[in-house]
DNA sequence: TTTGCCACCGAAACCGGTTTCGGCAACACC
DNA sequence: GGTGTTGCCGAAACCGGTTTCGGTGGCAAA
């Protein structure tokens, strides 16, 4: 202030609300140029070993960290993982946002990435948002949950060469990563099980098949009957329920009939809430006169009394593979090498138990 | 191909995987500079209307929209909004979260931004995950949850000079910007109406004082019994409670006491969930012989049997107005301007009721 | 006609990084 | 001793925008 010649650098350090250290800044105490740090601080191989030390030190002396958007005009990486949450629906996936969140910005976080969300209320309204999330380059790859069999999402980013991957699976697999539970496994398991107990007559109550998950739950549901010997469950089969009502609705409907079922397996906790509804609406009592089972392993189950017997999910696991999934895509791996599922795992509720004969179930009623 | 000169920026786009349109594109097309595109776009007044139309018209039909980095690395705003989330506390927000992000994430797009999401399972993590945020300058501002009476956050965010908005109060409001639910109001109301209902001895099953919320829903519950013209509830009174089942130790020790309150104002839904469960253990009827009130409007509170009495907090709201509040504090509007509160609406349930009297009270257990 | 002003836009610097290119010194090899 | 290599780093271009500065043309006032 007391001389005529004003440093600019010092200038505009006076001025700015926060000094910012830049990689100039590091460069001229160093007395080397940003290009080499740049490279040092990047693993570059043309980087002697001593002069690597020094930059490394002086960052971190220094406290410098790079802007990632700065870095970001040339690479062309944002290091950001998108998420869009198509929330229109009920509130089915609600419970599990909270665990799936953490799974992701956690994978995220272990490669300096982090997560940008956005929500759409309806599918247009989604498309849309991919579409200026894209354009603004906000993210350089997509994490889809609740892939249908025929997904737009998926053709709208194939065409924009963006990486992406699934939570779930779908129609037309080509030039798809996912992760995925394989909720067919648990429908076939759930199946198994109610057989192995006795039971012969066994119903279903499924989702909504346009989505992949309800319709891989109820082919596992017919892969169970098939493996166990049973018949087809000629209309004792219902899809296309997507809340408690629905379940309620529907296994009202089956558990109405002239050969009623005497165990049920549902396609979501939801599901099983209604069905376990209908079921006492008919004096039947859940692990004795009837059997029923869910899939999701939702805290409303386990807080039920009796406990839902049901399939539990690690969204907490899934978030973090698929953003490890998404990363690697980015990096070029091809989506063919990045595709896993992992199974749900049984938990011991009171919803379900033997076969008892039908006499036995008049008493108990 | 077929001759020796090749325009660069056409062999670039056809190198290029996805042609991307840039300023200069635009530019070029036109037969004016950037500069001259820039200025256009975003409104700068030394551009003739005629001009800036062509300008406008020739970006949208060639598609071209910024990227957001390139513009940041000038501008120094990324458009972000950033949203840290300790999820290391109990469930007791994961119900709310889904509408709390589609509030934010919806007045964050009506600006044209977006939201960066984090996780931290404890406040050190949590402190990293902000300066690491800052640092890599992944947001421009922050939401912040769940504010606490002395929050370190805040101290972290002051000095750092980063704008962010509060979602609560807290002890020094300077530099501070809020949106919080008056939910001190809200007990008071709860007090006042349980009084108006005959109710004399009224206890208290509050939150971890600590965080600003259950500090300020205690003083609203004093301050009801006050305008009530009721003695202070000595003993009555308990906080500290965050789980189900602190809530249900908590009003079970009141309830057993010589002269038990008749009626009991919880803090959140999930206490009230506890002390319901308290309550029928001593055989006492909600909505007879004991009056209960929670406070947030939880689904879970809704699916009782009776349905809980509580007050509704509009989550969505919150998120909306809190991202507004935001992005002023991040253009420039001082902190002492973007203070607002909301209140929470009463909701009619069946856990409280008129006083019965001791005898009556005897006949119905 | 000259002057002055203003509206409008071009030229170029700039933001903070990354990456290409090329050069210099040291060393190995014939 | 000349000639390649090789290791290492400086110089500068570059990424895609924004912003400053200055200049030109048109028009009104003198």
């Amino acid at each position: 202030m007391g001389g005529t010649i004003i440093d600019t650098s010092a200038r505009r350090r006076a001025v700015a609300k926060t000094a910012r250290v830049t990689i100039a800044d590091v460069a001229e105490a160093l007395g080397v140029t940003k290009g080499t740090v740049s490279r040092a601080l990047n693993g570059y191989p043309d980087i002697s070993p001593s002069t690597r030390q020094r930059v490394v030190a002086a960052a971190r002396r220094m406290g410098y960290s790079p802007l990632a958007h700065a870095q970001a005009i040339r690479t062309g990486r944002v290091r950001a993982a998108g998420l869009v949450l198509q929330l229109e629906q009920h509130d089915a996936q609600k419970p599990f946002l909270a665990d799936f969140l953490k799974g992701i910005t956690q994978g995220a976080s272990v490669e300096g990435w982090t997560l940008t969300v956005a929500t759409a209320d309806s599918e247009a309204e989604g498309l849309e948002t991919y579409r200026r999330l894209i354009d603004e380059r906000k993210a350089d790859g997509f994490i889809l949950p609740r892939t249908r069999l025929v997904d737009p999402r998926i053709a709208l980013l194939r065409e924009a060469n963006v990486p992406f991957v699934l939570f779930g699976r779908t129609g037309n697999p080509e030039g798809c990563a996912w992760f995925d539970i394989s909720s067919e496994d648990a429908m076939r398991e759930a199946v198994l099980r109610l057989a192995g107990a006795g039971h012969r007559r066994i119903g279903f109550v499924g989702g909504d098949t346009a989505f992949t998950y309800a319709h891989l739950r109820a082919t596992g549901f017919e892969t169970g009957l098939t493996e166990a010997g049973l018949p087809p469950a000629s209309g004792m089969t219902v899809t296309g329920c997507t809340t408690t009502e629905h379940g309620r609705g529907a296994a009202g409907r089956i558990l109405d009939m002239a050969d009623a079922p005497t165990a049920l397996v549902c396609a979501t906790d939801l599901l099983a809430v209604g069905a376990l509804r209908a079921a006492r609406e008919r004096g039947l009592v859940p692990g004795r006169t009837i059997s029923i089972t869910g899939y999701d392993g939702s805290p409303e189950g386990a807080g039920m009394e009796p406990p839902l017997t049901t399939f539990e999910v690690d969204q907490l696991a899934a978030g973090t593979r698929l953003t490890a999934l998404l990363i690697d895509r980015v990096r070029g791996t091809p989506p063919e090498e990045l595709r896993e599922t992992a199974p749900a795992v049984f938990r011991q509720g009171g919803t379900h138990g033997p076969l008892v004969s039908d006499n036995h179930r008049e008493n108990r009623q």
